[in-house]
DNA sequence: TTTTGGTACTTTGTCTTGCAAGGTATTCAA
DNA sequence: TTGAATACCTTGCAAGACAAAGTACCAAAA
């Protein structure tokens, strides 16, 4: 079962999930489907079962809130929005993000 | 146990880690002790406990190989080497750590 | 010669998390 | 009332990061 090319990416997007969500709630709320499709179209592959626990954790430790709304189109959906504790911890990931950007930089280039 | 802006650091070096091992390899041959002195100093913490595992796992899908030698200064060290298949892999992990930079910059604008 | 401290490699057990697969529930149209 | 589309949730497994403890080698001090 070799799909290194894909498992190389797969591995790659751990660690960063939790950032894209809160990234994506902070632009403004959305459903746990509206939310896939997002992250398909910004070429970050998650499927339903990566994605629910996850949405749950973060929201059990304050940093997303909920409230359900009916939709015309099916089952109601459950639009999550981030808090202020989850606004603060995004600022802490930016600069986590930013500072493993450097980080990748430097060991790229140390003695050469 | 909160220390939020640790965890968050923590998390995000999940995924890429390899990615830096065969990028310092691929500079020059190092040993354990080397490796994680060079993640150090690019503020890339490691602890012993995820390194090793992580050298020999690497070793047996033949990305890496070894040699060991002799120390003036302590017991003996296990130099490991980028093989030919490891090189290839990394190219495979610079083309996705690019991706996955434009990824992050897409979800950070998207919408807006 | 024994002890101490430094260096280096390894292993064990725990916890988190990504994912495949399967399940439940609602709506609407055929 | 059956099927398709949309949503949400759960279970079980596997990988991997880490703390902590262990093994082993060497040299210098006691």
């Amino acid at each position: 079962m070799e799909n290194s090319a894909e498992n190389v990416r797969s591995q790659m997007r751990k660690g960063v999930l939790e950032y894209c969500i809160l990234s994506i709630l902070d632009k403004k709320e959305a459903y746990a489907s509206s939310i896939l499709d997002e992250l398909k179209a910004a070429n970050m592959i998650v499927v339903e079962g990566t994605l629910y626990p996850l949405l749950i954790r973060q929201k059990n430790q304050g940093l997303l809130s909920y409230r359900w709304e009916e939709s015309t189109q099916g089952p109601p959906r459950k639009y999550y929005c981030i808090t202020d504790k989850g606004r603060q911890q995004l600022g802490e990931m930016d600069l986590a993000w930013q500072e493993l950007v450097e980080t990748i930089k430097t060991i790229k280039q140390q003695g050469i």
